[in-house]
DNA sequence: ACCTGAACACCGTTCAAGT
DNA sequence: ACCTGAACACCGTTCAAGT
């Protein structure tokens, strides 16, 4: 019956654009709601709390009720906040992708003055950000995108704002700054997604109560009748991540220049 | 109690490895399982129906019970056969994966003597396999792989195992193979997710009972203060898939074959 | 203004019991 | 051998009620 369009809760509205980008997401100091007293609850601290504990203990563990106890408080008191637990996640993913966020001074001392520099920039920061919290990137990378100008894992306005403006700025064709935006995007998320993956393998306990005995030897496939993946099994399972990152990304902003090229004939 | 791994269910073991692959996964007679008498209930017709009630009301409505109800039981009956609802979703993802496995022969055909063309063929027939099934694409894209040989979205021990085998055939080494595995697994992860996920936009009614006359607009996100997504937002909505996809794929594959050729020096 | 108790509808899962 | 009824513990969410 409640159109849902009106939240009618306090700091639905995008809390604070420009204010709160700078000082890291996540970083509420983690004594203070420890001490929650009376009116200590408010949408910002229901979602670090929420970030803190899917870092914890894994994505399929946040429980709206867990949550709760996890701040001190009964879950019903949530909904004052976060419209339900959908919302309380797209919250989660656009805290985290709003650190990516910088006012355009910072952005010129902290990328250089190409747009190479820039990609780059922002390419560390989105892995950075991917490794930090493992447990978060798939849900940033697979939650279903408000519009086509938000790719996953640039799904903030801002970002992808900065994104354009710096391209354009940089000599680049409206078309050509969508084309990078497309290339870096479904680069950057194939690329982290598997990195990420592969590296959160038992980082959670998942559910660390009644399986504790049972996970020491994770899947021990038999690899017999697959005479290839026997032989590079080591291989395989070697990560040289850091430096596949930057040959990779090399490659693609090389494909980019490419592009660039191409459209000059 | 009961020790999770004895599964005591029918059909536990990885059902018929060598003699199921050939035919084509998720193709039960579509009409059998309506005819449903007695004991017509098993892990195939478990599976097939789940994937069909997927495609249909998308990931968050498969429930046990209500996927009981899609089969003329009641919901307790699935657990004979599955082994509850994480251990369906990895039969899910297994059996749409296994699709691509075919035997040599036939790929050879298929994909002709190159190991370009092989991997030409085997990218088309993801992008098929996850464009016919968007909401189940996300699913192969980020459950978490059981090893790192096992990297989505080829997620099939058939398919890898073909995969290096093809390689080391044209005359790659093992670490270039490896290398190339990484490189296509990636590439066709991020292009394939971002793509499904822009298409499968509002294909599903996600929950079509209660909001109908809600989502029309689906989110007129007001764009004033971020002028250069503005003015490319009409860009932005093209889809010029088809070809983005093969420009973007014999880029993927220039980038293995300049691999190949540094691998010389 | 802010939190809670109680309730509702719905989950996944187990197990003894039916046929 | 195969399915079901009943039950358990746990969800998300609403709303009248407390303070």
């Amino acid at each position: 019956m409640n159109s849902p369009g009106t939240p009618q809760t306090p700091g639905g509205d995008r809390s604070s654009r420009s204010g709160g980008s700078t000082r890291s997401a996540g970083t509420t100091r983690p004594n203070e709601h420890a001490a929650s007293g009376r009116g200590a609850l408010n949408r910002d601290l229901i979602v670090s709390a929420a970030i803190e504990y899917v870092d914890e203990h894994g994505l399929a563990m946040l429980t709206m009720r867990r949550l709760g106890e996890h701040l001190g408080v009964e879950a019903m008191s949530l909904y004052r906040y976060v419209n339900g637990r959908e919302d309380l996640l797209e919250e989660i993913v656009r805290r985290m992708v709003d650190g990516l966020h910088v006012d355009r001074a910072r952005r010129e001392l902290l990328a250089g003055p190409g747009w190479q520099a820039y990609l780059q920039w922002l390419a560390h920061a989105v892995r950075r950000l991917a490794r930090q919290h493992p447990q978060l990137f798939p849900l940033i990378a697979t939650r279903h995108p408000a519009a086509p100008w938000l790719r996953p894992p640039l799904r903030s306005l801002d970002v992808v704002e900065d994104f354009l403006a710096t391209l354009v700025d940089r000599g680049f064709t409206m078309e050509n700054a969508v084309m990078a935006y497309r290339a870096f995007t479904s680069y950057l998320l194939g690329y982290l997604l598997l990195e990420v993956s592969t590296i959160s393998g038992r980082t959670v306990a998942e559910d660390s109560l009644t399986e504790v005995a049972n996970s020491p030897p994770p899947s021990p496939i038999p690899l017999d009748d697959y005479p290839h993946i026997q032989r590079v099994e080591t291989l395989l399972s070697q990560d040289h991540t850091d430096l596949e990152f930057e040959l990779s990304l090399e490659d693609m902003l090389d494909r980019i220049e490419r592009l660039l090229a191409s459209d000059l004939t």
